[in-house]
DNA sequence: TTAAAATGATAGTAATACTACCTCATAAAA
DNA sequence: TTTTATGAGGTAGTATTACTATCATTTTAA
C-alpha cells in the first residue's frame, strides 16, 4: 500500500510544525507553497465556517484575501475541490493526532476510548499550522463534510484517491477494532458508523435535538459515552 | 403532539391510491393539486437521481416537462425547498410503510427487524402513487438527503417544522427501542444511527466500497446484518 | 543575456438564480 | 350581460456565479 499523505515534523526555533502532505490531484497549484496559496486556505476555512459551503464563492473569497477569482483558479479547479482539500487534510490532521496519542498505547479498549475522545470532542486550534484553524476546520467537517463524496463524480474522485486520508482514517479504527476482537465481522462499516456519526450527533445535538438524547445539556461528552455504548457493545467478545 | 403529515388511503375505482399530506411551509403552492405541480415532482425526482442535485436547475426542469422557470417559482420557492420536500415526502412515505408492516406484529425484536429490513433493503416503485418513483427517490434520499439539513438556515427551516416527517420515524424507531429495553439510555441517538447508517453504508458500498465490509457482493443484505447486528447488541438488557 | 515559465490582473462569456410584469381564462358580482 | 377579481401560466429581464482567454509582469533557468 503506497501511501500518498504522510506528516514531516519540523523543529524551527523551538517551534513544532507540522506539514501535511496532499495529494497532487487534489489542486492545480499547491497552496501551501506560496503566501497567495496559504492565504487561499485560511480564508476558505473562515468563509465557509462563517456562511456555508453553498454561500461561498470564489468572488468573496479573492475579496477578502486580495487577489482575483482567477488567481484563486489557478490553485483550486473549482470550490468542490477546496472542500475535498480541506476534509482531506483534517482526515490526514486527525489520523496523526490519533496515531500520537495512541502511541505506546497497548490495550486496544484504551486506544479505542482514547480515539472515540479524539473523533467526537471539539477541537482546539493548536498552533502546530500557521494557516489552518482546526477548531474551525473541525465545525466545517461536521457540517459539510459528507458533502465532498455525496456527487455524481465520487467514483472518478475516488480514482484520483482523493479520499485516501479518510479510507487511511478507517483503516487504522478497523485495524484496533481486530486488535479488540479479532473475530468481528465488520470491522470497517463500524468505523465508519463511528466516524460519521461523532459528525452527525454533533450536529443534531446543536441544531436537531429531538433527533438525539443530548438536546438539553448540549454536552459533547454525552456523544462519546453514546459512541462508547454502540462500539464496545458490538464488539464485546 | 399536532400532526402535520397525515395518509390518506383512498380507493378508486379499485385501486389504492395513498395521499400524503405535506406541510404548506414547504412548497408555495401545493404541487399535488395540479397537473404541473405533479409533473414538477415527478420530473424533479428524474432529474435529481439522474445528474445529481448540484447539477439540477429549474430551467432544465421547465424544459423537460414543457414549462418555464417562472412556472416552477410558482410552487417552490427555490431547489432547495424541493430537496426538502421530496425527503420529506420520503420519509412521511416511509413511516407509513413501517406503521403498515408492524401492524399486528407485538414481538418488539421482530418489529426491529422487519423495520430494519425496511430501511436498508432496496425499495420497489410501489404504483400506489402515481408521478412519485418510490424507487428512485430512495436512491436520491441516499445520495443527497444529508443536504437537505446540512445548511446554514437549518434551525430556521427546523422551526417552520420542515423536518418533521424524519422527526416522526425517528420518534417511531426510539419508541420501539424502549419497547424492547426501556432501560435503553440513547434510543434516539441510536434511532438516527439506524436510519443513517442505513442510507450511507449503500451508498458506501457502491461507491467507495473500502469504506465497508461488503465491497465484493455489493449485497444490501450484509448492510441488514450489519445493522442488526449493531443494534440488538447495543440494546440487548 | 535571453527565452521560457510562472504569477497575477483584466475583461470577458455562459449559465444560474431569481424577479417584475404581462396575458389569458374562468368565475363570481353587479 | 358586463365588470371585476383571481389565479393560472408565460415573457423578458437583472444580478450573481462559474469559468476562460488574454495580457502584462516577474522569476527562473540555460
Amino acid at each position: 500500500m503506497t501511501t500518498l499523505c504522510v506528516y514531516d515534523l519540523e523543529i524551527r526555533s523551538m517551534e513544532l510544525h507540522l506539514q501535511i502532505k496532499m495529494n497532487e490531484k487534489l489542486f492545480v497549484r499547491n497552496p501551501e507553497q506560496t503566501e497567495l496559496g496559504r492565504k487561499i486556505i485560511e480564508f476558505s476555512i473562515r468563509l465557509i465556517h462563517e456562511n456555508g459551503f453553498e454561500a461561498f464563492t470564489f468572488k468573496k473569497l479573492a475579496e477578502v484575501i486580495g487577489s482575483t477569482e482567477a488567481g484563486i483558479y489557478r490553485y483550486f479547479e473549482n470550490k468542490h475541490r477546496i472542500l475535498i482539500y480541506l476534509t482531506a487534510w483534517y482526515w490526514s490532521w486527525l489520523e496523526f493526532r490519533v496515531t500520537f496519542h495512541l502511541n505506546n498505547v497497548s490495550d486496544p479498549s484504551i486506544k479505542l476510548k482514547k480515539l472515540i475522545q479524539l473523533l467526537a470532542a471539539n477541537v482546539v486550534d493548536d498552533d502546530s499550522t500557521l494557516y489552518v484553524d482546526e477548531s474551525l476546520l473541525h465545525q466545517i467537517v461536521i457540517a459539510e463534510g459528507s458533502k465532498a463524496y455525496l456527487t455524481k463524480h465520487v467514483s472518478e474522485d475516488n480514482k484520483d484517491r482523493l479520499f485516501k486520508p479518510y479510507k487511511d482514517l478507517c483503516s487504522l479504527i478497523a485495524a484496533i477494532i481486530l486488535e479488540y476482537n479479532p473475530a468481528y465481522t465488520h470491522p470497517r462499516s463500524l468505523a465508519t458508523t463511528i466516524i460519521e456519526m461523532a459528525n452527525l450527533q454533533m450536529f443534531f445535538m446543536h441544531h436537531l435535538p429531538a433527533l438525539t438524547d443530548f438536546g438539553q445539556s448540549k454536552d459533547e461528552q454525552l456523544v462519546v459515552e453514546f459512541l462508547e455504548d454502540l462500539v464496545f457493545c458490538s464488539i464485546r467478545k
